[in-house]
DNA sequence: CTCCATGCAAACTTTTTGCAGCACC
DNA sequence: GGTGCTGCAAAAAGTTTGCATGGAG
């Protein structure tokens, strides 16, 4: 059973949990990360490196923004932390300017254009409290191409 | 009537479609522009600035990388095309490392945890070709928290 | 002819990396 | 005490901007 297993908690069951999971993961429990995910885990706000940065440094005044990016990172890589949307180095763009959704080739890369956005509008109406305006969606799938298969990719 | 009209045309239809969309936004015809847009057309992998810049330079050799994000950028402002992802300057993490979807605030950028996912599985798998493996979704919906209403964001 | 768009270069932002010293295990 | 982590600095990658010239309307 790892950080995974529940989905609301009080503040200490999941430092403990994340101290659990960094010892699974062989990662160091250092003053900077412990502060760097206590932060990460009191944000509401789905911070950014920087602001991240920006509030455990109150903290730990010494502390360098690529230790947050490295730990940010680490912790990503080993599933304990998440990041909003996919992490694409460069934006990609495409001629169709109509709404539509993207399937991406997890071995090869590959994006696809598909149309999932009207299967979902009515579910995804629902997913947000009725107070908010949903003007539009996007669905990004992940997965393999017929080419990459199953296990084709590597991962 | 602009070019988002139809689904499927031929490239010459496009091309012309293309025209119209440009004088109707105020967008001078040059070389250039005509080129970029004809190379992301046909493009089928929704490539970069970069990569369109590399294909481009095929046909015109003295064209400049900072033309083509220009470019991108006015095409893409015109809404004549498109942006694969949401163009976020900077990654954003959470401490929810659970597969779970967004809801983005147009007017305050407020990124809120939305779970959708659930909701529309077997939809979304029924959106690609059988010969894909469909591994994971998420769906980013965007429009207005409760704070800015439906007129509350300008856009 | 006028003004927008281009090309060049340089700046800027975000993120990554090399290296020496320090801290965790 | 060994190894990974940190901090510093510098670099890398992606993108934007100022300015003078050139081409579209």
């Amino acid at each position: 059973m790892n950080i995974n297993g529940a989905a609301v908690w009080d503040m200490d069951d999941r430092m403990d949990a994340f101290v659990t999971a960094c010892k699974q993961n062989g990662l160091r429990l250092t003053h900077q990360r412990l502060e760097i995910y206590r932060e990460l885990m009191a944000a509401k706000d789905h911070p950014s490196a920087e602001m991240v940065y920006t509030r455990v440094r109150m903290r730990i005044p010494t502390i360098s923004l690529d230790t947050v990016y490295r730990t940010l990172g680490s912790l990503e890589e080993c599933n304990i932390i998440g990041r909003v949307g996919a992490s694409t180095s460069s934006a990609r763009f495409e001629s169709n300017p109509l709404p539509h959704d993207h399937f991406i080739c997890d071995g090869c890369g590959e994006i696809r254009d598909v149309f999932a956005s009207e299967l979902n509008r009515e579910a995804l109406a629902r997913a947000v409290p009725e107070e908010y305006v949903v003007r539009s969606s996007h669905v990004e799938l992940r997965g393999f191409c017929p080419a990459c298969g199953q296990g084709g990719g590597r991962d």
